[in-house]
DNA sequence: GTCTATACTAAGATAGAC
DNA sequence: GTCTATCTTAGTATAGAC
């Protein structure tokens, strides 16, 4: 809501670079209060638990998935292209969050997994009008993941994922399987 | 290699059901000698560290997966299709030792990522004779990567990835779409 | 609003009995 | 080959000072 950095900010930042960069098992409140900056009893009065932690990580998703949604819906280059060429991002502030609830669904984390899938239902919503049929829309989808769990999981370096003019025959032919 | 379970089938078996169903961080030691129905010191000797253990379900990864790529090579209803109708099955060994080392790979654990992107390699070799070019050879891999996530995200409740006649209308728009 | 100190639990790992 | 007992370290959480 406002600068300077919160603590509270600078918490759930921390929380996310940790997850992100070694995983849910490193993410200790320890861990992110020393990365923060700050004591472990400082972050646990702005979050009072493990839980509640992973609750601000959902409440951010959610703030940056809606803002999303709505740039896929009005892109100019139309919503498939747009949708698909942002899939395997990793550096800006959603795909942050996405990987980093994706780390705690992978651990097992229901409610993340939950918030993942109402993400996604999201866009699913958005690209309906503009696919041909269901498995068209499905193909979209099934993309996207597969772009966005592999650069999840490659962490930058470079792995199997499609880049550039790659990404870009990729993107032609979906299109033209897929738009309506 | 033989029967009856030996101990340490058991105790790769229980990491692997913890894994799935309850993520990296409920996979601790003492919970799978608990599941597996042995004791900490019991585990230890088969298994002297958590690293070991890990390298036990890489071990049968490989072989689970080398198997299925010969499955992908001689499937009598072409690559594609096989290697994309099963891609979202769950309950299979092989599909289970990759969940279970996904679990480990998001987790943070980048010898695990190494290990599921050596096999995502392998059967990439296995398709590419069949498929028009590159970018084909990605629209396949990443469908199938999608297929998987969602499912091992999912945990066996009715996600969104398709089934039945939406899976097969999916694997003939893929088809049509990358085939050589 | 943030810190230190501390309590309690569970983690990974070792030693040695059976 | 498997168990119990134990060590050390680290995890989540609370209380109370600043």
């Amino acid at each position: 809501m406002s600068r300077p950095p919160h603590a509270r900010e600078k918490v759930l930042d921390a929380f996310e670079r940790l997850l992100i960069t070694e995983g849910e098992r490193a993410a200790t409140l320890e861990s992110v209060a020393r990365e923060a900056g700050v004591s472990k009893g400082g972050l646990l009065y702005h979050f009072g638990s493990r839980e509640a932690l992973e609750e601000g990580m959902y409440a951010r998703l959610r703030m940056l998935a809606a803002e999303d949604v709505e740039a896929v819906r009005t892109a100019p280059e139309g919503p498939i292209s747009y949708f698909l060429s942002t899939s395997g991002d990793v550096g800006l502030p959603l795909d942050r969050a996405i990987t980093a609830v994706g780390r705690l669904a992978h651990g097992g984390n229901a409610a993340a997994a939950a918030e993942l899938a109402a993400v996604r239902a999201s866009w699913g919503e958005a690209l309906r009008p503009h696919v041909r049929d269901d498995a068209a829309l499905d193909l979209v989808m099934l993309v996207s993941d597969g772009i966005y769990v592999n650069s999840a999981l490659m962490n930058d370096l470079p792995g199997p994922v499609p880049r550039g003019e790659a990404l870009a025959a990729l993107i032609r032919l979906v299109e033209t399987a897929a738009r309506d």
